[in-house]
DNA sequence: ATTCATTTTATACTCATGGTACAACTTTTT
DNA sequence: AAAAAGTTGTACCATGAGTATAAAATGAAT
């Protein structure tokens, strides 16, 4: 059952990593993981779908890891952020999403687009925290665009040393190099005290993730006014996952898989509608609420 | 005549920047630039090589304006340097490559791969030189890792940018706001007197690149070695490529253009047999001198 | 102007791939 | 055992890269 589809995305990703995602077929993961296309696409509604699932849980054991990893410990230590840093590194690599996400950013559909971006500027937001934990608040006008400097020499290394040796470095040490620049930047930045692109992306991010920190009644708010958009020539299955959603919502205890099961179905039954917008729009939210619930879930029971 | 190769380059060109590489059909291409498709594949014998085709233009335009750019100015100036690598940046940007080169970087055939990597590492060691031109010697040691972060930094703000902001920023306030990074980043890097990826990069630099400052008569060795290897077997266009080009450098007014459009045959019609690897390298050397040649002409000329 | 070679076009084809449709089969649930 | 759900195999469509080739256009040489 669900086992099926985890096949599929290890199958697939292992294909990815080896071939690129272009250079693997749709026959290449049958192929591999054994199943048959009725099966991948009862599954997947495409080949870019399937990618996503792949971005997403590699994003979703990054999160998690990274989280795990400050538990307990002193925030303010470069080397913990330095280990942070190189372990969502090393999940990129290990699962070659960097090549990935740039290749499908520029040549992919808007779709998968909008994914690769907001998982990016995640992180690139985690990250600007981070320096704020390190550096103290003044270093707060200029943490965004240290972030995003220091994400950029960290890519560009690990690129070009990927290019020229093929043994496996410890992309840990690139970090750390990366972070003693950082400690020469950061006070010169504070003592200049301009700041560059910083501003603007602190204001985008606010506005596209604003809803972030989604709570469940904004959320049950919102299919509510969703469902009540739907007229009796919409398709019978979409009002089924609305309403079972806004149930599974309500209840005292979450029921966050089977929330996680029907997002998807819910967001392509609508596909082609002109609710498509709207309900791809609260797929997003609810997706986010599941992942911040879950992160809530590891910090409360540590 | 080669009229119409322009044609289609500026072209595809467009449409590449327009719609991407990936998005772009041949039939595209044709529409966009009113040939058929017997022409196209006269001229290309790829989508690839048609993508080669442009890069190549680019990158070349890029040399040439850099080299003007600095003609009979101050070596040590930082903002002509800024402006060099901005102006790098605009046409990368202009003609949409950065993206192109990454999304090809990992999902296309090896043989877009090797170009556009050597391509990377060129400017890698254009901008190390230029960095020890205005930091002095006592930077030798790092220049390269400098190269590297700087490009990384530049690279990934531009992208931050270009994705949070949709209005079209001046790419030299980057440049030049990466370029206050690397004066802070610099005199810390050699009073620690570390250095990283520095020293394995230059010597890959060298051993990949020793044939840039290639001579007509070490040409001329290699393919009269390559010609040796040929047994009767082998294919007579083969045979009748490599004697031309041994011919033409030969001449006293070297036949740039003949030799440039021998090159690709000469290489393809070797593609599957067991010269392949050796007509690929010595291509690749013929290529460096005709470019390493024009460069000259330019120089010289002014 | 005629001839001859090259270039260009138009068209039709092959082949690979993403995606759909569906009837038959298997497994799970009840 | 029966119904439901999941799975398979097969056949199909559409698109797009690349090949093949005969006919038409172009252009230079005699």
């Amino acid at each position: 059952m669900n086992n099926r589809k985890r096949q599929v995305i290890v199958a697939s990703q292992k294909l990815f990593v080896e071939k690129g995602f272009q250079n693997t077929s749709i026959q290449d993961i049958l192929d591999e993981s054994h199943i048959s296309k009725g099966t991948f696409y009862n599954y997947f509604a495409s080949k870019n779908e399937c990618l996503i699932a792949i971005i997403a849980k590699g994003r979703e054991e990054a999160d998690v890891r990274k989280h795990e990893m400050l538990i307990g410990q002193d925030p303010k230590d470069k080397n913990i952020l330095a280990k942070q840093i190189a372990v969502l590194m090393q999940i990129n690599r290990d699962q070659n999403l960097i090549p990935i996400f740039e290749s499908i950013f520029h040549s992919g559909d808007p779709e998968l687009k909008e994914v690769v971006m907001r998982f990016h500027l995640n992180e690139l937001n985690w990250l600007a925290k981070r320096i704020v934990d390190i550096y103290g608040e003044e270093s707060k006008p200029h943490c965004y665009d240290a972030a995003i400097l220091t994400f950029g020499m960290i890519q560009h290394m690990l690129h070009i040393w990927k290019i020229t040796r093929e043994d496996s470095l410890d992309p840990v040490l690139i970090v750390k190099y990366v972070i003693q620049q950082l400690d020469a930047i950061l006070p010169a930045q504070i003592e200049k005290g301009e700041h560059f692109l910083g501003c603007d992306l602190a204001k985008y991010l606010h506005e596209n993730f604003k809803h972030k920190y989604v709570t469940k009644e904004y959320l049950v708010e919102q299919l509510n006014g969703f469902s009540e958009g739907l007229i009796e020539d919409d398709l019978q299955a979409g009002k089924e996952y609305t309403a079972c959603l806004i149930k599974s919502l309500r209840e005292e205890t979450i029921p966050y898989y089977i929330i996680e099961a029907i997002v998807l179905p819910f967001n392509t039954s609508f596909k082609g509608t002109k609710h498509a917008a709207e309900a791809q729009e609260i797929a997003n939210l609810i997706w986010l609420f599941i992942k911040q619930n879950n992160n809530l879930n590891i910090l409360n029971s540590n």
